[in-house]
Formats: structure tokens, sequence, C-alpha cells
DNA sequence: CCGGGCAGTTTCCCTTGCGTAACCTGGTGT
DNA sequence: ACACCAGGTTACGCAAGGGAAACTGCCCGG
């Protein structure tokens, strides 16, 4: 293996530190179900503003992870879309977000437990 | 299914917070090598701060992600584990770490052609 | 007695992330 | 002429993130 993320040094970690970026995660899982319009992922991602939604477009475009197609519709209308690169990541991607969505109990379950032995010990 | 990682209400959007955290899924991929002691974790995984080291796993443990066990040693020793939740998501963050070593390359030359048609353009 | 290792906690401080909101461009309906 | 759509960019400002380094407490070896 020629790189290591345990590595401070490591270009692995400059990805990482755009993979370990929750609005992102959202947008690359989000395009897997198809190319789609800049308003169209702010309507469906609810939380995420243009400012952050345009910053988040733009490092991934420039990842090569997604492509951003414009159309000459009126008005103009520009489609993102995973590359191939951006695919084989989000194949990783998801299984992370069904797992968040599948396990949220035990992990409420979790913390409640440790709340409770933390007041106790208080 | 019963939650929806796009809704900002969701729950699973905190889970997400400590998942999309570099510094995290970092831990949680060097304990899948075994239970390991705090200076031995801040020592491998390099520019991890004390600090953040300790928050990270303050959260980690409260998320029952992993378990802290003390042993009366002289010093004391503390040894931190992946519990049963735990090793199941990183059964999903080690192919997300391996992907970002694997294909570095691709996204570093990317970003080399991205920088370069801006710098053409402007 | 001094330094050093373990396992943290705390303080200081600077950078960044991000929400809010206004503004911009360009074309179109009314 | 005016407002409105899409797709952004920019200015503002707070609050959180996180690095550096000092401090604690305990015990060991030299």
């Amino acid at each position: 293996m020629a790189y290591d993320v345990y590595s401070a040094e490591c270009p692995a970690r400059a990805v990482l530190d755009h993979v370990g970026d929750k609005w992102a995660l959202l947008v690359l899982n989000r395009l897997t179900q198809g190319a789609t319009r800049f308003n169209a992922l702010r309507r469906e991602i609810s939380g995420l503003s243009q400012k952050v939604l345009s910053q988040v477009l733009k490092r991934l475009e420039r990842d090569g992870l997604i492509t951003r197609q414009v159309f000459a519709t009126v008005p103009v209308t520009v489609e993102y879309a995973l590359t191939g690169l951006g695919e084989c990541l989000t194949a990783n991607v998801g299984p992370l977000l069904r797992w968040a969505e599948t396990n949220m109990d035990q992990i409420r379950a979790a913390q409640a437990e440790y709340d409770r032995r933390l007041a106790q010990a208080a």
C-alpha cells in the first residue's frame, strides 16, 4: 500500500477531509439516484444552504467525483452527476448512511445510558 | 425505512455528524486492529492532538461504539476497544479508507486538471 | 531528587464552518 | 417596466473546531 491514512503527510488525509463531510456524503448519496439540478438538491437535502451547497459541489467537481453540465434551456439549468470515480466512492458511502439509519436506535440508547450513568456519578 | 438522512430533523443526522469526522473514522479504523491504549493511538495517528483524541474517544464511548477499560497497573493503563456496534460500523468505514488510499492518484490528477483549466480561463 | 512515561484536563487563541441575507446575471412572461 | 425564475457569489458575523502547551497525579528508574 503506497499511502497510509494514519500519516499526517499522506495526501489521502486531504481526501478524508472531503469524505468526512456530512454534506458531501449526503450530496454524493443523493446523486446515486441520478443527475440532479442545483435547486433540486437544495430542496431535497433539508438544512443545506445555497452557499454551502455551491461550495460542496465545487469541491466535489474539483475532485473529479461529479460533473457539472449546463443546459442552454430557459432559464439555464445545471445538472450534477456522478463520475465513474464518484460512483465507485458512493458504493462505499451508501452502506455507511444505511448503517446510520439502521443503528440510530442503538446509538440513542447508548447515549441515554451513558448520560444516565454520568448524572448518577455526579 | 423509519429514518431519512435527508431530513434535517432526522436523528440520523446526529450520527452522521460523528461518522463524518476525520478523526473518528481514523480512530475507529485503528481499533479494528485490536484494543489500543490512549498514547498508542495518539502516536499512531499522526497529527491527532491529545485534546481532540480525548474528545473523540468520549464521544465514541457515549455512542456505544467503543469501550473504555481501565487496568490498575502502574502506571494505570486504559484500553479502548470496539463494541459489537462499533465493529459493525467499521465494517463500513474500512472500505471508505481503503478507497481513499486507492483512488488518491486519480483525485489528485482531477484536481490538477481542474486547477489548470481554471488558471487558463482566468 | 529529577526526569519521564501514562492518561488525561484546561487554557489560550486563531482559524474555519456555516447560517442569513443581500446582490448579480440573463432571459421570460405580463 | 417590473417581477420572477434558475443558479449562483459576496458580505457579515457568530460559534465551533482544533492546534499548542501547560498542569495534574501517580509511580518508576537512575
